[in-house]
Parts: structure tokens; C-alpha cells; sequence
DNA sequence: GCGCAGGGGGTCG
DNA sequence: CGACCCCCTGCG
């Protein structure tokens, strides 16, 4: 396959250190030369920026700009968002300014269910050693400026898998939900097409929760970081109970704070916002 | 350098 | 509510 190019003058709300490193993705690498570098479907992206512009280069299946169009969400305003977010209050302001650069990815909605699966009771960097391993053992080899890249394994490739190659793998007691959550979808147990056109937000939730190795936090991860792409999403895990409760609550034991509470603050101060205010105030917390 | 303890984006029974 | 697997990191 040939090499593509797509470039963006000027482009506002777009860090790439804010977008792959607030924690939404997995598989993009930060080159020496401060580009990324990351694998999605059957395309191989590099992404860098020089002053404002953003350039998009590498190997893709389909045309280039409808790729990462849709994959990087560029047709939504962000800034019209951070603008709304932004009245809230103060806190929302400095979290915003922190993290300017944010977008949500559309992932696949296969590879986010899965990958957040292996993220429980887990750590960045192992996470994302055992997704490269995965794929590079179940999926396809892309080859780029003389480099092998492999694809996220499709559910059908994946199923080859048995329970102990993956505990080979290092996915600890994971092995056994990423088996068992495989198959369900392998066998339209849960349908992930259907899921896809579900309108109702607690419909598809529910449904996600089904699945093994799926609770509420890493439901909501689906939600908000995959094609779902459901703003009203909270994840709720120790960094956004953490900031939550710094700012908004004050309980002295931030472990005693309920989630229901949380949940009832985000969804009165935020709304349909929930999600993106989430990912900036986890991003500011971790990361300052 | 190297060995080792400690902990990590929760979920399940 | 305790157990759960094990890679990574950081410290001695």
C-alpha cells in the first residue's frame, strides 16, 4: 500500500501528548522525534505537528482524511465545548487549560472492550505490552518505512486463543474474561453491530455489562472512548474519585465517598458534558 | 548492576 | 469485601 498524507493548518484543540496520554488509548508511541505513532483497524498513522498544523502521514486502507476525520473526531467543536465547559466554574476552567489539546478518540468498539478488560487492577505500561503482544500474535503484519506493525486481532482471530495461551501472554486472571468475553461476541451472545445503532444509553450499558470482565467503570470506558462515543459516561476510578472529591465533596476519607454521589454532582454540574469533563479532570489531576 | 518488595485505570464470587 | 496474576518501577 502506498503512503498517504493529511494535513490540518492551523488546528485548534489538538496536543498530541493531550490526546494519547489522558489515558483513552493504548497503542500510539511517541517516536524520538516527539511524533506518535499508532496502529488503528488496517492503518498504520503517524502523527506530528509543526506550529499549529497537524500533519497525518502513513499507511491506510481507505483515504486518509476520511480516516482520521472520523477517527480523531474532528468534526466536532471542541472549543465551543471548552467554552461551555469552561462557565461552569474555576476548577473546570484551570482543568481546561491544562488539557486544551483533548480529543476523544472513536476507537473500535471491539479492540476498546477488550483492551480496558486487560486494564483492570492493571498498570499503563503492562496494559500496553500485553496489547502489542496480543497483536502481534493473533493479528495482521504491517509493514511501514521498513518497521512491522500488527493489527488489533479481529474477534474471529482472537477466538484462536485458548485460556492458556493468554495466560502466556501475561494477562494474569484476565485471561480467562478476555476467553470467555471473545466468545460471547463470537457467538452474537452480544451483538456488537446492534449495540452500535442501540439508541438508549442504559440499553447499551446494560448490555456491555454482560459481558466478563465488564463492570461499571470499564463499562463507562467503552462508552466514552470507542465508537459508542456516549458523552453522558462518568468513569468513576480512584483518580476521578480523588479530584471529585477534592473539589466538590471534602469528605475527609476520600474511600468513603459513594459513587451515587459522584455520579448525581457530575451529572447536575456537567450533564451531557459528563464524559469530556471527566477526561479533563482525571488528565489535570494525574498529570499535575 | 541486581534482587526484591510494592502496587496498579476493577471485577467477581 | 477479600482475593486475584504478574509486569514494571523504584529503591536498597
Amino acid at each position: 500500500m502506498k503512503e498517504q498524507e493529511y494535513i490540518i493548518k492551523n488546528a485548534q484543540s489538538f496536543e498530541l501528548k493531550d490526546i494519547f496520554e489522558c489515558g483513552q488509548c493504548f497503542r500510539w508511541n511517541k517516536e524520538t522525534d516527539s511524533s506518535y505513532t499508532g496502529v488503528f483497524g488496517g492503518n498504520v498513522i503517524n502523527v506530528s505537528k509543526q506550529g499549529k498544523d497537524v500533519i497525518f502521514k502513513g499507511i491506510c486502507e481507505e483515504d486518509i482524511k476520511t480516516t482520521c476525520k472520523k477517527y480523531f473526531d474532528l468534526d466536532r467543536d471542541y472549543e465551543k465545548i471548552k467554552d461551555k465547559l469552561s462557565k461552569i466554574d474555576n476548577h473546570m476552567k484551570k482543568s481546561i487549560e491544562y488539557g486544551q489539546g483533548i480529543r476523544l478518540l472513536n476507537q473500535d468498539l471491539w479492540e476498546t472492550i477488550i483492551s480496558f478488560i486487560i486494564s483492570a487492577n492493571n498498570n499503563i505500561p503492562r496494559i500496553k505490552g500485553i496489547i502489542e503482544r496480543i497483536s502481534k500474535i493473533y493479528g495482521d503484519e504491517i509493514i511501514y518505512n521498513e518497521k512491522s506493525y500488527y493489527t488489533f486481532p479481529t474477534v474471529e482471530q482472537l477466538a484462536k486463543a485458548t485460556v492458556e495461551d493468554l495466560r502466556k501472554l501475561g494477562l494474569g486472571f484476565r485471561d480467562v474474561r478476555v476467553y470467555k468475553t471473545t466468545h460471547m461476541i463470537l457467538e452474537k451472545r452480544v451483538d456488537l453491530k446492534a449495540l452500535e445503532k442501540e439508541e438508549d444509553f442504559n440499553k447499551v450499558r446494560e448490555t456491555l455489562l454482560t459481558l466478563s470482565g465488564v463492570g461499571p467503570k470499564v463499562a463507562d470506558c467503552i462508552l466514552l472512548f470507542s465508537t459508542l462515543k456516549r458523552w453522558e459516561a462518568f468513569p468513576i476510578d480512584v483518580w476521578v474519585r480523588r479530584v471529585m472529591n477534592d473539589l466538590y465533596i471534602q469528605n475527609e476519607d476520600e474511600t468513603k465517598v459513594n459513587k451515587t454521589q459522584i455520579e448525581k454532582i457530575a451529572r447536575e454540574k456537567f450533564g451531557n458534558l459528563a464524559g469530556i469533563a471527566q477526561q479533563y479532570l482525571f488528565y489535570w489531576k494525574r498529570e499535575a
